[in-house]
DNA sequence: CCCTGATTCGC
DNA sequence: GCGAATCAGG
């Protein structure tokens, strides 16, 4: 990879607009770093841009996030496997179309995870193979990664019902 | 940890 | 000139 006139125009373009650094390498495509851009903004003469975009845009507002019958007060390892046990065995069954599959490498055990990663249950709680997601959870510390986050609480008025029926049968 | 831009320095 | 590695910061 080369810095052509096209790729230094696009690169003038993008940065004037106010794109990070990185940003502006993805849109160059693979093969162009975000160092690279770096570097070459700076061998241009542009590093001087009147703050980044990104600076004087008013931060956007925190999407307020939906809480979650078992989310509460969870914060340690132990915590997690006590709050999402039951949570798990309650799993909703997803229809094949709504499935997303998640390789086995990616997935977790209750033991791996973290906070930070996506509580979703995977298979049968009762396997070895049970795993949990494990997938960036949302910005904010949300129990789920994005697309799960949507799974658990976007369609779901009756599901969920089902599901809390479910919980409550085997945990009352 | 995720990200940001800045700088250095061997190539 | 180039950009990976590193730094400093949010």
């Amino acid at each position: 990879m080369s810095w052509t006139d096209e790729r230094v125009e696009l690169l003038r373009k993008l940065w004037t607009d106010g794109l990070s650094a990185s940003q502006v390498a993805a849109e160059l495509g693979p093969g162009i770093t975000r160092n690279a851009v770096i570097g070459k903004i700076h061998r241009l003469g542009l590093a001087e841009r009147a703050k980044t975009a990104s600076a004087q845009r008013p931060r956007a507002a925190k999407a307020p996030r939906p809480t979650h019958p078992r989310m509460n007060g969870v914060s340690s390892h132990g915590n997690l496997a006590l709050a999402f046990t039951p949570h798990a065995l309650a799993a909703p069954r997803l229809a094949p179309d709504e499935e997303v599959v998640i390789p086995m490498s990616e997935r977790v055990t209750i033991m791996e995870l973290r906070e930070s990663m996506c509580r979703w249950p995977m298979g049968d709680p009762t396997s070895p193979e049970f795993r949990f997601c494990g997938g960036k959870s949302t910005v904010g510390g949300g129990p789920y990664c994005a697309y799960h986050a949507r799974v658990a609480y976007q369609p779901a008025q009756d599901r969920r019902r089902a599901r809390d029926q479910l919980r409550t049968q085997r945990y009352a």
